[in-house]
DNA sequence: TAAAAATACTCCATAGGTATTTTAT
DNA sequence: ATAAAATACCTATGGAGTATTTTTA
């Protein structure tokens, strides 16, 4: 059973003639002859009577005709419903690495569900290569990291802005006074660190390296948020993003220390696949948070 | 959109690959990509997301998933649905000449009712010419008749019984007690008869103008109830089928008059267009009429 | 005769197959 | 190397047209 059997027969009982149907369908009468009896092929029933020179429903014919308009409104449904949801709601899955995920992100998150409250929003957090796996796997629509600049071809970049990374130590610490301090002088001061791999960190440790020099911290930590309370008990220097650390500076709780030989720079960059259709709430999530950066 | 296009969606949605839908659906891979593409042009929307090797719904072939599956069912019901009412019930609509819808009908439909409670029985009554038009504009489905033996091959003859056609008159007319009489007898009596052109009628007619004679009612009138009535009040002789009168012959009240010279007989018929689909009730009613008589 | 549906036949549009390419694992 | 989908191309089925026949008004 085709559609435009079903149409033809609708045609048909309500014109009550084979050749009208036709004419009004852009048929050849022959041509409905032969989709009206594969209906009523397939069905095993006769649907019309054909007396003298007018046609009939039949009582198998007159079941069918209830189920058919059925059928043809569910198919115009169909063609209407799909355009829904083109307003921001549904599900928004997105992926930020743990660093921008406390710092940045919450204003983003407070300003878009300001703004959209029927989305549901979900986060993973974790490292890069978590969050780019799972947009492998298609199971979150956005990721907002913290890399080099990154281009692969089945990316798209929707957003990306320097993130500068600077040496950061409370306000009590002795070198927080000193205008101009060395890379000799942090690294024998007590360093807390981030973990070994993370991009930024890697970067600072090529440059030491092609130095001769190496870190030696004195903690290592993943989660950002431990090592500036750490920071803040004035235990020891830090070398973080700088929007982890923005507030606390401007209110001078902690101090970032100008070191003029390195300057090492990362960018904060949201991605989705190539492949993913955007929804209209990656739309809309894209647009608030370039607003809000 | 086609309905193969649907069901190949709903099993590519099942099954989150096209390749193993197209092979549950004996399809090449090719095909199902090609389905599936047709699809998404007529609705003018993604469905699904190709990502890596996987696939996966979006927002828009959720929509559409939703109106695939009622499209099904709904299709699937049609189906079932068709062969509906397969036990008698509806509308059951039958022509009888006058005659019979007074005498034997009641019986047949008393039955009927009782076997078959849902049916709605609508009965039309007229003279034969007027029923074999509604049998001809198919407004109804059984057309129940006195006539000589007729054979129509657009009719279907599905019940015939042979009905006497006798010359009858109260029990207290002067005729009723003598065994034998002649037609020469009767013609001089008050004739009350049905309309001429009716087909006993018109027999009768034929034989006493072969023999030079004439018939001279004095009355004619179509309704043999209001005729029996005229009898019962021994008003006069007249010429019925014997079924009208059989009852009250049975309650010694009328007579029938032996006749040797004539014998005509008609034969009670049912018929039904050949192109008319026989509906249970139409062959439940037949079975009913062929046991009450 | 006219009008409607059925039938016979022909044709070509297109659905689906095979083979290959692309893309990603 | 494997696996899935897309693409290119080809073939054959069958849907629809034309012409004709049948049936009935």
């Amino acid at each position: 059973m085709e559609i435009r059997n079903i149409k033809s027969f609708l045609k048909v009982t309500e014109l009550q003639s084979f050749t009208k149907a036709a004419q009004q369908l852009g048929y050849s009468q022959s041509a409905i002859t032969v989709q009206i009896k594969q209906l009523e092929n397939e069905l095993g029933v006769q649907l019309f009577e054909r007396i003298g020179k007018q046609i009939k429903l039949t009582n198998y014919g007159h079941n069918f005709f209830q189920q058919a308009m059925v059928i043809l409104r569910d198919i115009e449904m169909a063609k209407e419903v799909v355009h829904m949801n083109e307003q921001p709601v549904g599900t928004l899955h997105i992926g930020v690495i743990d660093s921008l995920s406390t710092s940045v992100l919450p204003n983003i998150l407070i300003n878009y569900q300001k703004q959209y409250p029927l989305v549901k929003t979900t986060i993973k957090t974790g490292v890069n290569a978590e969050m780019f796996d799972l947009v492998k796997r298609n199971e979150i629509d956005l990721i907002y990291f913290l890399d080099k600049k990154l281009y692969y071809p089945e990316w798209i970049k929707v957003v990306e802005r320097a993130e500068p990374i600077v040496f950061v130590t409370s306000t009590e610490h002795t070198f927080a006074k000193n205008k101009s301090i060395t890379l000799d002088m942090i690294l024998n001061e007590s360093l807390i660190l981030t973990e070994r791999g993370l991009s930024y960190r890697y970067d600072l440790e090529q440059y030491l390296a092609s130095k001769g020099k190496e870190l030696k911290p004195v903690l290592e930590i993943g989660n950002t948020d431990i090592i500036i309370k750490l920071l803040l008990d004035n235990l020891g220097i830090s070398f973080l993003p700088y929007y982890v650390v923005h507030d606390l500076v401007k209110q001078r709780k902690l101090k970032i220390l100008e070191v003029k030989e390195i300057k090492v720079e990362m960018w904060s960059q949201l991605v989705y696949h190539k492949n993913k259709l955007l929804t209209p709430q990656m739309k809309s999530f894209i647009e608030t948070l370039k607003e809000s950066i």
